[in-house]
Order: C-alpha cells, then structure tokens, then sequence
DNA sequence: GCCGGAAGTT
DNA sequence: AACTTCCGGC
C-alpha cells in the first residue's frame, strides 16, 4: 500500500490491514482465552492442563461471562463461545482434546509462528507447566505474547507488571464481575490508574529502564503512543525487555510474582526472544496473537503481519525485537529462513566488542544509558554482551534438545549475519538491506536512492511505496514524523553520525521480496512442509513427546488430532535456542540505538537522528486515530528522547501519563482488560537484570527499558482501546 | 457436551 | 473475517 507509501516506507499491506480492516481489530476469543490462562486470577476458571497448548474451561459459564463482557455481549453462554472455538479447528488455531471435556489446545504453531514469532520456547524447565506454550526459559527468556489487541496489550502488560500489587486489587475487582461492563470502562481504567495506574505503569518503564527505578524513566511513549492510535495499531510486539516478572517463579527480583502455578502455563510468556523481551512477564501463552489473517497458510507471518490482526508496532526497537524475536523463533521453530525475508533489508551486524566488562547489569545498564546519551558509549556495553550472546548461540546453550539449528545454515544468516560475521567493528550498524544477498538489486552496496529504491527493485508490490519493504519503513515514517525526518523518508539511508549511533540503513527493497517474504512466514500454518525444509525437527520439544499425541496417551486427543496435531505437535515440540547471532544484535541495545539510528538510504545527510527526532516528537505524541505511520514516528521520538535524556524523561514522564489518562477516559469500556491488566505485575520487575539467560540474556538494560515503556504504552493503549 | 451448518451481525 | 445466534444431530 501505498498508503503511507507516500511517505515512502511501506509496510507490507497486511501491515496496514489490521487497521483497516474491521474484522481484525477486535480482540479475539483466541487472544482473550490466553489473556485469561495467563492470569492467576482465573485459573481458577480456566488454565492450562496437560499438554502444551492445552487448556481446560474449569467455569464455562464464568468463560463466558467473561467474553460477553469483552465484547459486550450480555447474552453470551458456553454454548456460543464453544461455537467460536469451533471455528478455531479449521483455522488450526486450537482443537478439541477429545475425551476431556471443557479441555481444548492451542495450536501454537500457527499461532506462535504467525504473530509472534518471537516466542522463543527455550526451554522452560521447571517453571512452565506443561500445558502452557512454550515458554522461555529461564527467567530471561520467556516472553509472553504480545496483545493483539489492544485490549490484549494492555492487559498483559499490566499483567505482567502488576502481579499481586498494585493493581492486583482493582484488577481483579474488575476482572471477574466488574470488569464487564462495556461501558464503564473508563472508571475502570481510571481507578487503576488513579491507584496504580500511574505509577505502575510507570513503575515498570523505570523498573525498566533503571532497574532501580527511579522515577524518571519514561513514560514518553506513553504519551506518543495515544491510546487511540492504538486501535489497534500499537504495538503487538513487544520485545520488550523482558519482565521480570515475568518468570514467577524463578525470578526474583520482583519477586513477588505470585508464584506459578502449576497450571499456569507459562510463567513467561511466549514472546520473544529478545532477550530481555520477555516483557511481560506473564505466563502466556504461546500462541498468541495469532491474527485472524494469520492463522492461515499465510503469510506474512511472522513477523508483523501476523500482528496484524491488531496492531503492531513499528517502533524500531521492536522492529528489532521483533527481527531478533523472528529470527529465534525460525530457530527455534525451524522456521524456513524465509521468514526473515520480510526484513530482508536488515542485516544485523554482530557486533563484537570486547566485551567490558560491566559486571552487572545493571552496569550496564547504566551504560548504556549513558552511551544513548552520548551516543556511542553504550555500545560498548553492548558489544560485550553480544559477544557473549554470540557464544551462546552458537553453543547452543539452552536448548537441549535442539540440535542445532544452526541458522548459518539458513539463507537467512547471510543477511542477518547472525553470528558469524563479525561486523564491523563500527558500531554496529544495522543495515537494512534489501533483499539477502543479493537479492535483487543491490548486492553491492550500492545505495539506492530513494528514488531509485522502489522503482528499482521492484517495487513490485508492496512497493512503491516504500521500499521498504518492511522494516525499514518505519524508520522512515519516524523520522517524518517527528518531523525532523531523520530518516527521511523513504529509503534513504543514512548513517548516524555521530555518536555512534549505530548506523543502520534502510535500503528499499524491492517490493517484490518483502512480499515472498511473507510467504515464508507462513510457515507456521502450512507448514508442515516448510518446516520438514527447513527444519528443525530437532526442535521438538521432548516434553510435548511425552505428552503428546504422537505417543499416544491415553488421551485421545491424540489422534483424533491428528492433522492439527501434526502441525501442532511440532510447533511446539521443539523450542529451539535463540539464535547465536541474532540474539546478540538483537538483544542489545543496539536494537535500540540501531533503530534510532536507522536510517533510510538516502536519507539526510546529517544526522537526524535522534536529537532532531525528539525535539519533534513532543508535539506529536497526541495523535488520536493516527496512521501508523505517525504513530510510529512519534514513538519513534519519543523514544529518541528518552533515550536521549534520561534526564528528561522525569519530567517528561509527567506528561505523558498525564496525556494517557486523558486518551484512557475518553475510552470506554475497560473490562477485561483491565482485569487482566489488573493481574498484572507489578513492575518491578523491571528489572533487574535478572537473569536473562539465554543468549538473549544481554539484554540490556536500555533496551529493556525501552521495551519496558513500549509495553506500557502498549498496554494503555489497549486498556484504552477496548471499546465496548 | 460436542459438532458443525446456516444465517445474521459487526 | 470473526464471531454470534440458533439449531438439529450424535
């Protein structure tokens, strides 16, 4: 679509569908049962059991009840929404265990692959139940799916934020009865906020960013994100920095989290990889968000498209995120390397710094914060990680099972340059490329200009607009948002300068291949051929053997399953390690530097970067029913800011929240999500450095922050967002 | 309880 | 498209 295309970046179609289209927008039953089964409030009327995937309705009617409330329907029964989930067998989303009543299971592969992408499974070890998706491991890993909807977001983020505190107590009021009403919504939202609210969504960004949280942090993106925007655009990845939270049990930092239950599935959410992205924290669910486009054979999968349904966001962090969290995800998934295709423009360097040596993270934390600040500093600190996240992707540390994907393997390396390359020492530089290797155009560097970027290649489809084929795009669209246009638009790239940004340049792509890529992420759905190709078998999580169908079991399901099953069984069967190179690139900061630094080829000359981006920012952040496009840009500044001036974003934090409030009220009905919000954790957890195992681990600190306040944003939104 | 067709709604 | 509603059948 052009649609912004005239901004230059394009996202693929289907990134700009959720928003247009009607259908995808609302929360979806699927997204709700996992927003329930990853609250401990309501494991009570339903949670995971048994199987990966699989879940039991302990209170049908209160299900129900619940979803009626969702969606405003008072007259909702089991009877209705047991329809719905029928619907799910053919779309492969979930089936009916058989010889279990009330007990159904998520197909995660589609799921999973399709919207999020990240997921990494690692291993869950101890902490996930059995039913519950893949999980992540160890406290660093685990993500948690990301909201489709808004709604979603919302909710799960407080979630994962707010685990018994703050607004455990208003959450759950809400949750169960209260929450309903469509229309009240707002008082919800309001109260939560009022008593929590603030802080705690706060709480988390500073947990986040600080660690120790001082207040200043940011809500910036809060504020830029604007509830409405969300519609359902915002965000659907997180990436954000991991929750700590999120891992009840394990971890401790917040410690508190409530401790898992055995039923609850995950004790982390699904998401991704990134490192530190585990945002939330919550246990969640695998599957997620798959959109409803998604489900399919699709497309576009993994990576934002799935997200689609809802919203997605573009920010560059998450794009990064969501690129790292992809690129597991293939891993671990056995994805076909297509998947990446559809950021075929960005390589990810990795980065190989000695590695400094903060002990801690929070060290590094703090430096890389100051590095945002300076510009380069941090990288260092990244660097180190990355070194360290090098090491274990390729060992292959987590996973146990895996045997090893090795992604070099994958085309996909090429460009991702996942481990192996050393990239420049220059900071590291993300660069968005085209198409791998040489796909079309480009192999050398050439840069194509802006002009010449679309037309080029191809621009074939998606275009023309942008060349961008994907991730690139939003860069652009940032930049032009803020005004300053850092990037300009389109595709230009255009290095950083200074500070060391990282640079990263956003080549167009051709069209052409974003759209194949799209292709590739289908994989999930499909299939199961594509895995066979690409992978991984070797993925298949043992446990799932156990349990599962192929075995036998007593169950039933087994069989009966079958052809969902097979898919499924995969899917989730093998968590596979986070990609050795990936992670690292991803994991950093460099995410986020590179994302604020990325530019589009042709770009401006000067920096734009960040400094401009953010001066501009501050105005925009209201938006209402903005495009993406804007949104993006907007975040996109205010993230520039605040990693900018943390200083700043004391003070900015005051306003953002107070914009939020604002966006919130307007909204109406909060219901559910904010009871799920409610659950949430309580964001303490930002933090600490806990332990991000897995390779992603690095995670570091100003990422995570920077994930941290996305997901809240997130989550406002949401929570604004539902409309009854 | 569960299934799935058919029609209607958003 | 994604349910919601209704319903007959097992």
């Amino acid at each position: 679509m052009k649609t912004p295309g005239d901004t230059g970046f394009a996202f693929p179609e289907w990134a700009y569908k959720p928003e247009s289209s009607p259908g995808s927008r609302q929360i979806q039953l699927w997204h709700f049962i996992l927003e329930l089964l990853r609250k401990e409030e309501y494991h009570d009327v339903i949670a995971w059991q048994g199987d990966y995937g699989e879940f039991v309705i302990k209170d049908p009617d209160e299900v129900a009840r619940l979803w009626g409330a969702r969606k405003c329907k008072p007259q909702m029964n089991y009877d209705k929404l047991s329809r719905a989930l029928r619907y799910y067998y053919n779309k492969r989303i979930l089936h009916k265990t058989k010889g279990k009543r009330f007990t159904y299971k998520f197909n995660f592969n589609k799921l999973v692959l399709v919207n999020y992408p990240f997921i990494d499974m690692g291993s869950t070890g101890s902490s996930v139940p059995q039913s519950a998706p893949p999980v992540p491991t160890g406290a660093g890993t685990h993500f948690r799916f990301p909201p489709s909807t808004p709604s979603e977001v919302l909710s799960p983020n407080e979630d994962l934020r707010s685990p018994g505190g703050m607004f455990s107590t208003v959450a759950r009021r809400m949750a169960r009865g209260s929450v309903s009403d469509c229309s009240d919504g707002t008082s919800v939202n309001s109260e939560i906020e009022e008593g929590n609210g603030g802080t705690g969504e706060e709480r988390g960004e500073r947990g986040v960013s600080g660690g120790g949280g001082g207040p200043g942090g940011g809500g910036s993106y809060r504020s830029i994100i604007h509830p409405r925007l969300s519609h359902e655009a915002l965000f659907r990845m997180y990436g954000g920095p991991g929750n700590p939270a999120a891992h009840p049990g394990s971890r401790g930092p917040a410690g508190h989290r409530i401790h898992q239950e055995p039923l609850s599935p995950f004790p982390v959410s699904p998401l991704p990889g990134p490192p530190g992205a585990s945002l939330l924290a919550p246990p969640l669910s695998p599957a997620l968000s798959m959109t409803p486009t998604s489900h399919l054979p699709y497309t576009p999968s993994p990576t934002l498209s799935p997200m689609l349904g809802s919203h997605f966001s573009f920010n560059p962090e998450d794009m990064k995120r969501y690129l790292q969290a992809h690129t597991q995800s293939v891993y671990n998934y056995g994805l076909s390397p297509r998947a990446f295709l559809q950021y075929p423009n960005i390589v990810i360097p990795q980065p190989h710094r000695p590695a400094t040596d903060k002990a801690s993270l929070n060290a590094e934390r703090a430096a890389a914060d100051r590095a945002e600040r300076a510009g380069g500093g941090e990288r260092a600190g990244d660097r180190h990680h990355h070194p360290s996240l090098a090491h274990s992707a390729h060992h292959h540390p987590q996973p146990p099972h895996s045997a090893h994907s090795h992604p070099h393997s994958h085309p996909i390396h090429h460009p991702l340059h996942l481990g192996e390359e050393p990239p420049h020492m220059s900071p590291f530089k993300f660069k968005l490329q085209p198409p791998p290797l040489g796909r079309k155009q480009r192999e050398g560097q050439s840069k194509p200009r802006q002009s010449s970027l679309s037309s080029g290649s191809g621009s074939g489809s998606m275009s023309s607009t942008s060349g961008l084929g994907s991730s690139l795009s939003f860069g652009s669209d940032l930049s032009s948002a803020s005004g300053s246009g850092v990037i300009s638009a389109s595709s230009s790239t255009q290095s950083l300068n200074s500070a060391g940004l990282p640079k990263i340049k956003v080549e167009p792509i051709s069209d052409i291949e974003s759209e194949e890529e799209v292709e590739v992420t289908d994989i999930s759905d499909e299939d199961p051929d594509e895995r066979e190709n690409f992978s991984p078998r070797h993925f298949r999580v043992s446990n799932h053997h156990h349990h599962n169908n192929h075995l036998s079991n007593g169950t039933a399901t087994a069989q009966h399953q079958s052809h969902d099953e097979d898919l499924d069984e995969d899917v989730f069967k093998a968590p596979a390690p986070p990609p050795p190179g990936l992670m690292p690139f991803f994991t950093s900061h460099h995410a986020h530097r590179g994302l604020t630094a990325l530019k589009s080829e042709p770009v401006e000359p000067g920096e734009s970067n960040a400094s401009q981006s953010q001066a501009v920012s501050p105005g925009a952040t209201q938006g209402k029913c903005i495009p993406l496009k804007l949104r993006f840009k907007r975040r996109w500044s205010e993230d520039q800011r605040m990693e900018a001036s943390q200083e700043e974003s004391d003070d900015k934090k005051v306003r953002p929240e107070e914009e939020r409030d604002k966006a919130r009220q307007t909204n109406g009905c909060v219901e559910m999500g904010e009871d799920l919000a409610g659950s949430g954790e309580g964001d303490g957890d930002s933090p600490p450095p806990l332990a991000y195992e897995g390779s992603l681990t690095v995670p570091l600190a100003s990422h995570r922050r920077v994930s941290a306040e996305l997901h809240r944003a997130t989550a406002q939104l949401s929570l604004e967002n539902k409309d009854c």
